[in-house]
DNA sequence: AATGAATGAGGTTTCATTCAT
DNA sequence: GATGAATGAAACCTCATTCAT
């Protein structure tokens, strides 16, 4: 990659930071590119040379949370813990990427009326069911349940943790809500 | 109520089914004042006879849900069932009336960007208090856990049944993951 | 057609007459739908509520003339001169027309890349076809050329006439040609 | 000329043979200099090392027709025929040169509003007026009607032939109307 | 109460041209 | 000589809202 290149890389980044910043601050619609620009200080035309619209951008910092995701579950598949434990880990990966990105995902997610796309791929879905499958054929997760119930039980968790406007610290609240969610799916002898 | 009155009421209920027909068909943003008056065939000039806004019809719409809501909850007041009970019938009324008017419920929210306003007032939020306190002072429900906490994790519960991808149908849906709720609320003996 | 309806007419005209005059003297895609406004003394918006775009002026105007054109015609169906006469009157009405609206034709045809089309319905190709045909028969004019090469000559003259960049005053010019073109037409006994 | 005027010219060239197509494609305005050199496979700046504008291409290629025009002209001059036939060969020459480059001169009138400036330099009139006035003086062509008239009544006739919508093939439609017109312009005795 | 023509601020987008590399 | 990122003026167009009728 060249300095050209380089450079080129290091515009549109500073381009997607201010748009980012004013989304959360404003809304994607309220934001002008004009406004992006300034606050990027360069030229109104030089956005067009990288983005084809605002949404443009959306899309784009979410593909690069969504890495950062599937980093975290790499760790995490290497982990020699017990399900519940796993459970625990993966919701305070999870929790905290959401918490940190929580308004960019409020923006995507009103952005885009299409049902609600967590930005995690298959490879996530797949991992959570595969720890809870390993907890029931332990004995130690109800079977009852339809697996796809409990992650989506799992999801809502978390977004109601992020959404929660309770006085309680995150990492508490999310503590909180696991001990329910556990507590329920827990296999009582 | 004279006629001139309910006239007046026709027009104005003409006027939000249109609009939020419109809303939910193309966002609210992409929706136009002209469109709506065309629809409900009328001048447009008229919409300002009856509304602020467009902004205006939501909360319109909205407030009539609202009542919706309390007067069911009024009923639920009187039933003399156990908090369990009680719980699932909330369970079910919310649900039911979420479903309905889920993508009202979703035009409303990407509207506003601020602190998601779920379209119940104090009341209910007191109503499934005292209903979770009636069961912790009866020793149904565990004290460990903050009520608030309790709360969240039901509203988030009903927003995971909305939101469902899975081909298991709604009310089913909320039965499983009301099952999973109660089951980690309940104190063990 | 009430008051409303005579004024809406009265301001589309006014607004078609400032267009036609700046797109003669600059252009159509020199001149913007502000100047335009501007002249018409209306705000830009305006613009749009009786236009689509500043070609759908153009066609507007275009009308107006092949009715002109149509009209003149009519007249000179009524007439009782012989073939020659009658090719002699529709020029001069013709190379009238288009003289004066030269420009305008101008304009139009440097828009459309399609084929010149010259403001003329079908009646009027089939009314010089006729009075052609008259005279053929009649003995006046030679059979061996095809009578749309006629025709297609006869269009040519005026265009010639009309782009003409000789000193020559337009009515004799017209004459001159028409002289040329008449005594090819004519046979010899 | 060396190599490296060698490849200028190439550059050059295929840069003009790319815009000109498009140009005709979709018109002067509508192609940009992007497009353009995109077709030619070179950098956008490179353009502005060959043409200090889009519209300079234009006149580019022109100047190349018309060194065609004048290389036949002079052929032609060397030739003995007699005037009528002379007109007769200087109209298939140009007729054929008009057509194969009707849509270059199209696009060209299209783009200059200015008086229309037919491709063909004062040597072309030039010419013409000459062979006209050698039939005037050997007794062949009327003298009734000035040689202006006659030479653009005869450029008349191009267009018309060139624009013709009828079936009849060009050479054809060229010697009609050439009939037409000579029989006009040919003293009768 | 109903109307709809007029408005213009405000946004998006294009693209010829420059110039540092 | 070749490049292409940066530029910003300039155009188009929309539409919520007003207000005279």
């Amino acid at each position: 990659m060249d300095r050209r290149q380089r450079k080129k890389l290091q515009v549109q980044k500073s381009i997607v930071d201010v748009a980012i910043k004013l989304f959360i601050e404003k809304g994607v619609e309220e934001t002008t590119v004009a406004e992006i620009m300034e606050g990027a200080d360069f030229g109104i035309g030089t956005f067009y040379n990288y983005f084809q619209s605002k949404e443009d951008i959306l899309k784009y910092a979410l593909a690069e949370k969504i890495s950062e995701v599937k980093r975290s579950l790499e760790e995490l598949n290497q982990s020699s813990a017990n399900p519940p434990q796993k459970i625990s880990q993966l919701l305070l990966i999870l929790g905290k990427i959401f918490e940190e990105n929580q308004q960019l995902f409020k923006v995507y997610r009103n952005q885009s009326l299409s049902p609600i796309q967590p930005p995690h791929g298959p490879e996530f879905k797949d991992f959570l069911v595969s720890v809870i499958r390993e907890g029931q054929e332990k004995g130690e997760f109800r079977v009852t349940i339809p697996i796809e119930m409990v992650t989506e039980m799992f999801m809502g968790l978390i977004q109601s943790a992020i959404t929660s406007r309770s006085q309680i610290p995150f990492q508490e609240n999310l503590e909180y809500k696991l001990d329910l969610f556990l507590e329920g799916l827990t296999e009582k002898k």
